[in-house]
DNA sequence: AACGTGCCAAATGTGCACATTTTAAAAATT
DNA sequence: AATTTTTAAAATGTGCACATTTGGCACGTT
């Protein structure tokens, strides 16, 4: 058999109904993580070479992709990790702000004790991490505490908007480093929580807003994305070692 | 020639790129306008015989249309129209309450007289059309209203947010009928304007507030959907007449 | 040597032929 | 007769074989 066929020797065969997910988990994660760097080419055959499965099923996660902005679709000229300009981040960064006065507002009406005790407990993780020096994990905690806040409400589209959002900086902050220390600063999401417990929205908002217009300021162009990204193979790690159908006559 | 192609002669032909968005637009405008009931099965293989396209090309926008929460997939079982709950409709009305508390808190740092203006003349229109009878245009002109605060900010991602909430209320509005008058009362509307040009935060999302409330307390169920929704061919009125592929032997 | 033109390889897009699963209807058993 | 089992038809999922388009490279012209 010279010719590798899909993953079973039948030609219609369907099979493994989470291959679509590992795939697309695997590309989102590497774009998440920033392995994937701007402007990179994702051709759907060296992709399925990587993973081994077929190319239609690299096409379906790709167009998926898509779909959710995630990478930038061209017709008839394939897929490309986005190059968001600084305005595609300020507007998120607005937009994330714009979203979470609207949560405060609300949230306010709603503050208990078990809340304020739920995020103090995330602040002193926070402080924990700071003090710690691991910044993996205060990155990580900082984006928490923001979800901590729509989830509060229990509002299942506004969490999903804001995930949206954050996954977006998240990608983003690999192009525009942010800051070279923690993404957010703890006093700050301290004082949004003491206002909370005050019950006090307009300086829970005006702390918040003051927050974000701290992140944003602190934003610059990383202007070493000129093109190159030309690894591959190399950003997943070479999960299935598969050759590509070779065209080989006996 | 018996077997009917898929458009052209050509056994792997590409042609027409629009031909997707044709048959997506044809779906959404279905569903937005209330025509395909809640519950309904839409099969791969009558809509390609409807529509006169190939089934993959059907798959395709199906498939997209649940991506974007409009149809629910079901592995190996097809997309039906979803069937809302009187929860998913107050949480989606309520994500719009938060939002637009939002964006009326960071609207009152950016009035100027040109938007207070467009908004008048907004206003001016709903009214026209409420004293005209004319219900469509009130509804239409009644969700355009929260469409011009977001976009008065000129974030996409916002717009896109409440484009996303708005789409799916007015989809939800057909099983739960809200008013049997007009959706929003103008009168509300323009307590929002007046308290924008005041630069009152606090009122206009107060006001807002009260407007959302009201509107959902008008919900009731409307328990006519129990199942039937056997229409399909009538609902697009047989968009291109194309018998499907026969199997007649000669 | 620089620019425009034509050609060839690679990549994307699509219909089709199956395999698999689901759904229903018919048949058989209790 | 009602319920379970069997069976066939319909529908969904997937790989594959093309057609179409794109991009680059060689060749020829000015």
């Amino acid at each position: 058999m010279a010719t590798q066929r899909g993953q079973n020797g039948k030609t219609g065969g369907k099979a493994n109904p989470a291959e679509d997910e590992a795939v697309y988990q695997a590309i989102l994660h590497a774009l998440l993580e920033g392995k994937l760097k701007a402007g990179t080419k994702l051709a759907e055959p060296p992709l399925a070479d990587i993973f081994g499965v077929s190319r239609e099923r690299i096409r379906k996660v790709l167009h998926r992709l898509g779909a959710e902005r995630r990478l930038e679709m061209i017709p008839n000229r394939g897929a490309r990790v986005p190059r968001p300009t600084l305005d595609d981040v300020r507007r998120v960064y607005e937009a994330h702000r714009v979203l979470e006065a609207g949560v405060l507002t609300q949230l306010v009406r709603h503050v208990d004790d078990a809340l304020i005790a739920r995020l103090t407990a995330h602040l002193a993780e926070e402080r924990a991490a700071a003090t710690r020096g691991d910044r993996a994990a205060s990155v990580r905690l900082s984006g928490a505490f923001h979800v901590h806040l729509v989830e509060a409400l229990g509002n299942a589209e506004l969490t999903r908007f804001l995930a949206d959002l954050l996954s977006r900086s998240s990608v983003m902050v690999s192009v525009y480093e942010p800051a070279t220390d923690s993404i957010c600063a703890v006093d700050e999401h301290g004082a949004i929580v003491d206002a909370l417990k005050a019950r006090d929205v307009a300086r829970a908002i005006a702390v918040s807003r003051e927050h974000f217009l701290h992140v944003e300021s602190r934003l610059h162009l990383d202007d070493e994305a000129g093109a190159a990204a030309q690894d591959l193979a190399a950003v997943f790690g070479a999960i299935r070692p598969r050759r590509r159908r070779g065209r080989s006559p006996a």
